[in-house]
DNA sequence: ATGGTAGTAGTACTA
């Protein structure tokens, strides 16, 4: 079982990098961000066509997540709780089975939070608030469960290239990445560090400044396991690769293998 | 260098 999440920076403008993509990593499930569409608009039918499910949480212009699955969901919500104000499309929630046990997986495309001294970076730390309170509920569960998304954190500074030019911004701010620890020890694993520590492990480089041909990346995409889907652990990587394609996102795919 | 690039939607915004 291979899950998958990726920051796709518009899905009409990556939708034949997004079908290359699905035929060849072939992720059982995966999750995406930043859509860029409204449901009405997302081009499901030929994701349709590769044998996937489809479910979208988008909004007109910005943000929208949606989860593709090659199994079939029997639950999905959308939006994440704890603000009944917050009409922004940053999470959604899909659960399938499997051997006739629950798997539950987010995608999630937590706030970037800049600038800083701006009303965008409390919201920021609110939304990791209302994710905490999110997973703690979820735990209790005690079913397998999948946190992935683009975080919009750098948990450590050797998730960047330049630990000194990311002072003083929303994603590595010491209360960003305070929040992401916080998350992590209710009892989750990261799925990357805890299958390796090699130097220069990124998920984004920026379009700006030949960032990819220098490799100036950050780390900022994660998936979050449930203990009882890190036990299926398996391995886990960073499909880098797809960066160097024609016309690429300035993320790339990160996935996650489970026994199941 | 108060810039740089990209997507969406149609000129300003978000990242």
């Amino acid at each position: 079982m291979k899950i998958a999440t990726w920051n796709i920076n518009g899905v009409k403008a990556r939708i034949e990098n997004l079908l290359a993509w699905l035929e060849q990593s072939s992720p059982d499930i995966a999750c995406l961000q930043e859509i860029k569409s409204i449901d009405e608009a997302f081009p499901r039918e030929p994701i349709e066509a590769l044998g996937y499910n489809v479910e979208t949480h988008g909004q007109k212009g910005f943000n929208g997540v949606a989860l593709v699955s090659k199994l079939p969901f029997d639950e999905v919500n959308r939006g994440l709780p704890g603000d009944d104000q917050d009409e922004q499309a940053r999470f959604i929630e899909g659960v399938v089975s499997l051997d006739g046990k629950v798997l539950r997986v987010v995608s999630l495309y937590l706030p970037n939070g800049n600038p800083v001294d701006s009303e965008k970076f409390p919201y920021k730390l609110s939304w990791m608030d209302r994710l905490e309170n999110w997973a703690g509920e979820r735990l209790e569960l005690e079913e397998a469960f999948v946190l992935a998304g683009d975080y919009n954190v750098i948990p450590m500074p050797e998730d960047c290239k330049n630990p000194a030019a990311w002072e003083g911004d929303a994603l590595y701010k010491p209360e960003s990445r305070s929040a992401f620890r916080r998350l992590i020890n209710l009892g989750l694993t990261e799925t990357i560090r805890s299958v390796s520590d090699a130097p220069e492990l990124y998920t984004f480089w920026d379009y700006q400044g030949g960032a990819w041909q220098k490799n100036n990346g950050i780390r900022i995409d994660h998936l979050l396991l449930s203990p009882e889907a890190a036990n299926l652990l398996n391995g886990a990587g960073i499909e880098k690769h797809v960066r160097a394609w024609e016309k690429p996102s300035d993320h790339v795919p990160v996935y996650a293998n489970l026994n199941a």
